[in-house]
DNA sequence: ACGAGGTCCTGCGAGC
DNA sequence: TGCTCGCAGGACCTCG
């Protein structure tokens, strides 16, 4: 499920490949991923486009191009992929959009369950909804005072706080659990009751799990992969999300689940997270 | 302003 | 074996 480190590491990896390039003719096998654009703006747009930039947002990856805007938000389980090979059946089966770029290569949206979502939009309103987004965690200006800036005030559980994403870009529900297991902050309590010391911690493990994330390439649990094909690994690396009635791995307890936190699976150390 | 719950969407695994 | 059902969940919505 792409969060900031897959996205990044999508953005990374296509960058490369894309800008610079003109994409020629665009095709949309589902309407159901468009928020706020017609199929026919977004082809007729698209066709004729040239790539000047490709950058991350929160979860969005953003191609910036000489007409407008091409936004796109994996959701659960979409991913971005260049292929100069004609598609083989699976893959074609879940294309929603097949970009044709100047270079004779496609450019491929795939998204078996397509929650995710494609916007195209001009510069001003692309800012208007990025302005709409919280801090992006890994950037410099991201102190522990901008963090607790994004969670002073709320009454909510800390964890549902840090995904959403008004407050703080990018994270999903697997870091956020890992965050905050790396954090010894229990996942139920109150954003606004989080000491300094709490807020020192989750500042920090947060963006060290990040960076962490993002070199190994994200997390693949099922239908992540990288801009060039590949699973991510950091799978291997998660100490808590997926793990629920395991060993913690810091002190032996057994980790609890709970849907209670947004219905969202909440998987934590009920020893080490007090 | 907040919480609870529904909606979208499909593959997968559990259970019968 | 083949079926149904619940679950996965990011973003967005409505209702109370």
């Amino acid at each position: 499920m792409p969060e900031l480190p897959e996205v990044e590491t999508i953005v990374r990896d296509l960058r490369p490949e894309v800008v610079g390039r003109r994409f020629l003719r665009a095709s949309l096998s589902h309407d159901d991923v468009l928020r706020g654009v017609s199929r026919r703006a977004l082809l007729h747009g698209l066709a004729g486009a040239r790539v000047l930039g490709l950058t991350r947002r929160a979860k969005h990856a953003v191609f910036s191009t000489d007409r407008r805007t091409l936004v796109v938000q994996p959701g659960m389980t979409g991913a971005l992929l260049v292929t100069e090979a004609p598609l083989v059946r699976e893959a074609r089966q879940y294309a929603v959009l097949q970009v044709r770029m100047d270079d004779g290569r496609l450019l491929i949206y795939r998204d078996i369950r397509r929650l995710g979502t494609l916007l195209w939009l001009d510069q001003t309103s692309w800012d208007e909804y990025s302005l709409g987004i919280g801090p992006e965690p890994l950037d410099p200006a991201f102190t522990p005072r901008a963090l607790g800036r994004a969670l002073d005030g709320s009454r909510q559980a800390v964890k549902k706080v840090l995904m959403d994403q008004r407050r703080l870009a990018g994270v999903g529900n697997i870091y956020a659990n890992e965050a905050l297991f790396a954090a010894r902050i229990d996942p139920s309590k109150e954003a606004r009751r989080l000491t300094p010391a709490d807020r020192a911690r989750l500042h920090r493990e947060l963006g060290r799990i990040l960076r962490a994330a993002i070199a190994a390439e994200g997390t693949t649990f099922r239908d992540y992969v990288t801009g060039t094909g590949e699973p991510g690994s950091f799978q291997l690396e998660l100490l808590v999300y997926g793990r629920e009635g395991e060993p913690c791995r810091r002190c032996g307890t057994t980790l609890s689940g709970t849907h209670a936190i947004d219905a969202r699976s909440t998987v934590f150390c009920h020893r080490c997270q007090r």
